[in-house]
DNA sequence: CGGTATCCTCCCTGATACTG
DNA sequence: CAGTATCAGGGAGGATACCG
């Protein structure tokens, strides 16, 4: 992407003769942006864990969607999945260098979020509040 | 976020004693990546535009999803929202200071997916490939 | 231990029509 | 021009049960 075009450049760029669902930086978003995806891509960025142990660390995922989600980013090519030939069964998940590289700007907008929510949670106090006292107390 | 305690103890102070629905940086993300979030952010990100602006900018939005997402942003601070005194009436929207700054990491995000969406692209035909020679040619 | 398969539910999104 | 109201569909996500 270059920034020197303007957006309404790229945006046709991005279309083509597509509808906008195919644009490729949606495509890779929508992978990232999953509800445990950018979670999970966090924890595989500090050390490589088992299945049961990513289990346990995200207690409120259910099974059905930690393996689907490791399954995505998988597919995506972020994370490895490797079997350890040990019975009983133990598969490791980690980030490949895809996912690494992705990791970084990833966790710049997680940290940006994390230093910021009170400025956004202030925010949404203000105009809920307007929005009530705008609905009753106009007249 | 503090980078270098675990990805296990920040885990827990997200969630304190509440589910991790209530997490800070997930409440605050959510907003960020509605399916039209980025775009408009985007474009805001160039200059302010006026709603039917916008609506002939990205084509295939809704007129009810470009309401909701500008509201929803602007709920969250990131946009503003000016009504001009003109006839018939004008209403323009732009970045907030939170949105611009916001909008610099978003944006590095959307470079990175812009940059790699061909080895995206390439590691799901990968596995896609390799699964379904896996489900048929195993015998 | 690490999955699959099935069913179900809610919410996001879109199409359409109407309003100030 | 810039919304709001209402209805309908689909897909993401969750609960449960079963398998290697």
């Amino acid at each position: 992407m270059d920034a020197r075009i303007s957006f309404a450049d790229r945006l046709k760029t991005m279309q083509g003769d597509q509808p906008l669902d195919a644009c490729p930086v949606r495509q890779v978003m929508q992978g990232i942006f999953g509800k445990w995806s950018t979670l999970l891509l966090q924890a595989l960025g500090e050390r490589p864990y088992r299945f049961g142990e990513l289990r346990r660390l995200v207690p409120d995922i259910s099974q059905r969607m930690l393996t689907q989600t490791l399954r995505d980013l998988e597919r995506d090519g972020y994370v490895y999945r490797k079997v350890l030939p040990s019975k009983p069964p133990r598969v490791e998940y980690g980030l490949t260098a895809l996912g690494a590289s992705m990791l970084g700007p990833l966790t710049d907008l997680v940290v940006w979020a994390s230093d910021n929510f009170a400025a956004v949670d202030a925010a949404r106090r203000r105009f809920d509040a307007d929005e009530a006292a705008g609905a009753s107390g106009s007249g």
